[in-house]
DNA sequence: CTGCCACTACTGGTCCAACCAGTCAACCAG
DNA sequence: CTGGTTGACTGGTTGGACCAGTAGTGGCAG
């Protein structure tokens, strides 16, 4: 049996779970949070614990606090971050789905501008690219290493962009990607991949243009493939 | 003159500016931070000011907090989530150029395919679009204007993309656009951008091609247009 | 001498009970 | 009606205490 790690999660962090999806469910009449003291009372913990919680909820642009007057709830179409999407993606259990298209059209259009940019910027990266696409196609039924390997390709061409924002975005889709395989299941995620992960010809192609330097057909080569994935889970 | 609000910000907040800077800036031995009490006690603060600029520390996945261990710094590019932005764009009061190109690429790359699925999506936006557009050639001198007028358009196109982790993303770069314009004054931003938003040709072509559901060409003149500044400021 | 274990001195986590500092609405004097 | 006063809220801050987990250290049993 898989031993998962029983939760132990600090009181501030169960507070901020049960905050947030109260705030995504849209449950507090007229967006209005009760006091800092009423909610600690309610949950049974100390003040303090509560505070700390707003203070991440405040971080993420979820409510808006100030002194004296009363705590709201913020439109997090809006006010809210990217960081978000984690939250956003499974919700009471459920996955979302257009927020999981979202992430996979997001995934698409960094992907191929990063290696668009790898091409231009990092060219000598394709021996690398290409390495790691020849050692998935030798284990082409280890899933689980496929999606390991297929993460270290990108994370590559994502470095080799030289854009700090897409390795950010990068770490962010990721985040998704393993709360997504928490919440389904890693098999089931790796089953999902599985069409994708098995285009080693087209991640090789990848590879060929940005080692060449062209960085259309990196681009275009890299589009198509992430698209697979985005067209099927639609 | 501009009435600009008296920041008296919650000591928490300073706590975590000072903690952020001194992060970044790769302060700590070891990467190793000093114990909530210590930090109280060199900030001259509470200790719960501390713990709450800590959870948001956390929150940004910039430490690593354990009970009885030692509170440790991650490496933000491996860790660090998208929201970093703001905090990296100017730090001491300095503007990362390498950090703002980085973001106009993403710019780039996400309101392309932004306008690519809006023509799919929600070709009758293209009223609005073109609406906007002719407002902002009605006065082309107006700076601050136009630049209000553009975050209106490029939002109605994230809108109409229906892609929800676009108009996150789009909101952290607008955040990181406010950080720019507050470090550098609105004045020279403006004028940074001035040589993007006198195209409104283009923006019309853009328009036109949303209205006509024709996503290639939708996603060829946005991108276009978009880059412009981009190859301005490298 | 070696290996284990208990002790100890830390670390963060939680709580309580105040008090300070803003906000807002009700009220009252002009 | 206007303006200021008051009081009952709100969040912000403090100090001090204790719980809980970690890690280094010393000494004891083998």
């Amino acid at each position: 049996m898989a031993l998962a790690p029983v939760a132990a999660a600090p009181l501030s962090e169960q507070v901020y779970r049960r905050l947030l999806d109260a705030i995504l469910a849209d449950e507090f009449v007229e967006g209005v949070l009760p006091s800092e003291r009423d909610l600690a009372a309610a949950f049974e913990v100390n003040r303090h614990a509560v505070r700390e919680a707003l203070k991440r909820l405040q971080q993420s642009r979820l409510v808006d606090v100030s002194q004296g007057g009363s705590t709201r709830v913020l439109d997090y179409r809006t006010e809210g971050r990217l960081d978000l999407l984690a939250d956003l993606l499974v919700r009471a259990g459920r996955v979302d789905w257009k927020v999981a298209r979202s992430a996979l059209e997001m995934r698409a259009s960094i992907g191929a501008d990063a290696a668009a940019l790898c091409a231009v910027r990092a060219p000598k990266s394709h021996r690398a690219l290409r390495k790691v696409a020849d050692e998935m196609a030798s284990h082409p039924d280890d899933l689980a290493a496929l999606d390991a390997d297929n993460v270290v390709f990108w994370t590559a061409i994502v470095e080799g962009s030289g854009n700090l924002l897409y390795r950010l975005s990068l770490n962010t889709l990721l985040d998704g990607l393993k709360i997504l395989a928490g919440s389904l299941g890693a098999d089931i995620v790796y089953q999902l991949a599985r069409e994708e992960y098995l285009q080693i010809t087209e991640l090789r192609e990848v590879a060929a243009a940005i080692g060449a330097g062209d960085a259309e057909r990196a681009r275009k080569t890299a589009y198509e493939h992430l698209s697979r994935t985005v067209t099927a889970a639609g």
